[in-house]
DNA sequence: TCAATCTACTACGCATCGTCGTACTACGAC
DNA sequence: GTCGTAGTACGACGATGCGTAGTAGATTGA
């Protein structure tokens, strides 16, 4: 579930960038600018998405509507957590390794995310 | 470069857990106490690992000698950095939202972590 | 010289992904 | 009520990656 394909990932762009559901035919629509597809293509992939659970659907009218299941931070969250986890890695050294590889910037964001996520730890005890 | 698949990975397992290269053959061995393979079914592996450029091999005798290119520590920060910098990605959200996935143990190894880092790069200043 | 060892190359089956066609269904316009 | 259009369901094909292994050829030690 990780590692989504390049067509894949273009179409959960598309999701990703909408504020609500979209059919077939809207992500169809927006893909068509950058490259050109059969309709059926994009339905083949949105159903394969739906498989692996990475969008969900719901009907409307004879049509359905795609949403991302989650955000895409928080794929990306996940992919990283399930990269930390795995089996037999020193996670004390991975996550070493991990701080020294980001950016100055990124380490900025770290800080302050860690900062926060901590502070409301604590405050939920009052 | 991410994604190994099983034998590949348990190929690695036998090289991260030497502290020295390997051939083929110690490879294989060390192997068999899990899993029956053919001796050139993990040469195949061996040399696609090498293509990847996961594994370097040296000449020692008419035999290659394997060993990883990086630690596992280091690869997981791979993936984790490059899951971040995907394009197009929220980085501040994605960091929240990692750290809010992690459990407590693992944010104080990254809290542990991230001080490190900082403070060897403040002592640097000296 | 001969057997053992090692590599290089090829191959096959399976899964995934990009890509699409065909067949079927339902709904609105006439 | 029929017919076109929009939509779905399903199957399929080629490419690629991976697990798996066989065969051919070279090299080396006895």
């Amino acid at each position: 579930m990780a590692t989504l394909g390049e067509l894949e990932r273009a179409v959960m762009e598309q999701l990703w960038a909408a504020d609500s559901p979209l059919s077939v035919r809207e992500v169809h629509q927006a893909l068509g600018s950058e490259r050109e597809l059969a309709y059926t293509t994009v339905m083949t992939v949105l159903d394969r998405l739906a498989k692996k659970d990475v969008v969900s659907r719901e009907r409307v009218g004879r049509a359905w509507m795609y949403r991302p299941t989650s955000t895409r931070e928080a794929m990306v969250a996940e992919v990283m957590h399930s990269a930390l986890v795995e089996q037999e890695v020193d996670r004390s050294a991975a996550l070493m390794a991990f701080v020294n590889r980001v950016s100055p910037d990124e380490m900025a964001l770290l800080r302050d995310a860690l900062g926060q996520v901590e502070e409301r730890h604590s405050s939920r005890q009052d």
